[in-house]
DNA sequence: ACATTATAGATGTATATACATATAAATGAG
DNA sequence: CTCATTTATATGTATATACATCTATAATGT
């Protein structure tokens, strides 16, 4: 079980960007991943199902291109969630693509876990106030554009 | 092998700061990632052992604290860095606790990781502006802190 | 002292994630 | 058209990560 951090054992800021970055993100899923419990649905799960509402039918390529993950991460990744019964795929036209898309049953778990993701999102943001949320959000844009250049 | 992401396929907020905060961390990963692989040290190990370097001897739980990984996350992280003979560790006064520490080796190993570190930060702080990584740090020990309170 | 409870890690299991390499399909050079 | 090359995904392997549960040890209440 993670521990509750009211030590304050932690330190606030890390030397490394990275470091910094991967703890934010595991702190965050932690509260994201409580929230969903009742769901049934991994942080990154919701995301999936989230993204593919977003685009519709889409190539597992252009899926990985927009979250940033490897295409053969979403082989795995995609693979539990198939079985689920809540995104399905075909081939498409170029037949070494695959196209995924949200089942009905994947829309109906994703409308019933939105309330739960709703509740992390005024959960996180109230904690950090409207400003540093915003702030959070066009700085984690910007860094993640900047890794594009860099 | 991670695709460029040269198409812009990716829209810049995804809706979810979780989501955000996780794709920006593979981003930010991967660009660390690439600069540390001369050394053989994941980004993850890197900051294990400059964390460990940092504290000195310290338990597995302090060091989970610290870094905001569950304790029991640590007993598998761990493992690949003591197999490669990088740290050791000894039961504490309370035989419960297990103490790590850098080995001579791993302080070598960290010592000569140090410069393709240096090297990937300044690759993101010269993407990023000076400014803006400033913000990223603040804004992610602000959103790191708050996952406490909310 | 003894029984109960709490804590630190270890282990079982599952997802998340990437890279190297393999395979199949499309594309381009000739 | 045929062969070489590139591209989309799959597979093998390794690390990263968490939670539930288990075990050993410590702390606590009577």
């Amino acid at each position: 079980m993670m521990e509750k951090r009211t030590d304050a054992i932690y330190p606030g800021t890390l030397p490394c960007a990275c470091a910094n970055l991967r703890r934010a993100a595991r702190a965050v899923t932690h509260l994201y991943d409580q929230e969903l419990r009742p769901t049934g649905l991994e942080p990154t799960q919701f995301t999936l199902l989230m993204t593919l509402n977003a685009t519709g039918e889409v190539t597992q390529g252009k899926l990985g291109q927009r979250l940033i993950l490897d295409s053969t991460t979403l082989t795995r990744s995609l693979a539990p969630l198939r079985a689920r019964g809540w995104i399905s795929s075909r081939r498409g036209q170029d037949r070494r693509e695959r196209l995924w898309k949200l089942t009905t049953a994947g829309r109906r778990v994703l409308e019933r876990a939105q309330p739960y993701w709703e509740q992390a999102q005024r959960r996180l943001r109230k904690a950090l106030g409207q400003d540093e949320w915003s702030s959070l959000q066009e700085v984690l844009v910007r860094v993640t554009r900047a890794t594009d250049r860099a």
